[in-house]
DNA sequence: TCTGTGTGCAACTTGATGGTTGCACATCGG
DNA sequence: CCGATGTGCAACCATCAAGTTGCACACAGA
């Protein structure tokens, strides 16, 4: 329906999440234990934060032999940025027009 | 720091927010009691969901007589899409030296 | 095989948030 | 002036999300 939206915005609105995904960006790929020295949180906490961010689709993750490296995916992060674009310039539009028709 | 793009993006990650914006922009000009017609909640969270939007920026209101007038300001969220549309650029900068790097 | 390190799962606490109801106050119209 | 309509404020409830702790399990290396 919103095609993904929700669950960009609602992850990318949590600080720590946002910290995250900066953490995983310079580092290229990490597993939670090792963002876990980036972030003033638990391991387990970092665990629950990625999973929310791999199912919004802003990163990936895949298991290494007994450690699990996670990356930033950023398509869906553009996506919604177009997305947030487009609905901004609608409003203009409408705002627009309802100005005109006040005018007349 | 995050210049109000924290508030943005909280504010825009609850569906019923952008379906009040939605209505807003529809309707150009609205008070929250009108409001609830179009959002199956009461005038009070309506109420509640404007401050929070007029906080992140989103949303201006302004007292007319008995009763307060709400409007869209699509300033803020032209910003925050501008944001968005930055660090996607970034991370897609960095993840391509980090290969690059790996490659050599 | 044994030990250390990394993951996964589950229960629990706590604070924020979306939502409601009830009532008091302001204001427009007759 | 009086009634109807619109706002504001406060208390309250329920749910959810962030974070923690504790423990069991998996696997690489000596």
């Amino acid at each position: 329906m919103t095609n993904g939206v929700d669950e960009v915005l609602a992850a990318l609105a949590d600080p720590t999440r946002r910290r995250l995904l900066d953490a995983l960006a310079t580092r290229g790929e990490a597993t939670a234990t090792t963002l876990a020295t980036d972030v003033p949180v638990t391991r387990q906490a970092i665990v629950k934060h990625l999973a929310v961010l791999q199912q919004a689709g802003l990163v990936d993750g895949g298991r290494q032999g007994r450690e699990v490296r996670y990356s930033v995916k950023s398509d869906r992060l553009a996506a919604t940025a177009d997305w947030m674009a487009g609905l901004a310039a609608e409003w203009d539009r409408r705002l627009a027009t309802i100005k005109r028709i006040a005018e007349s």
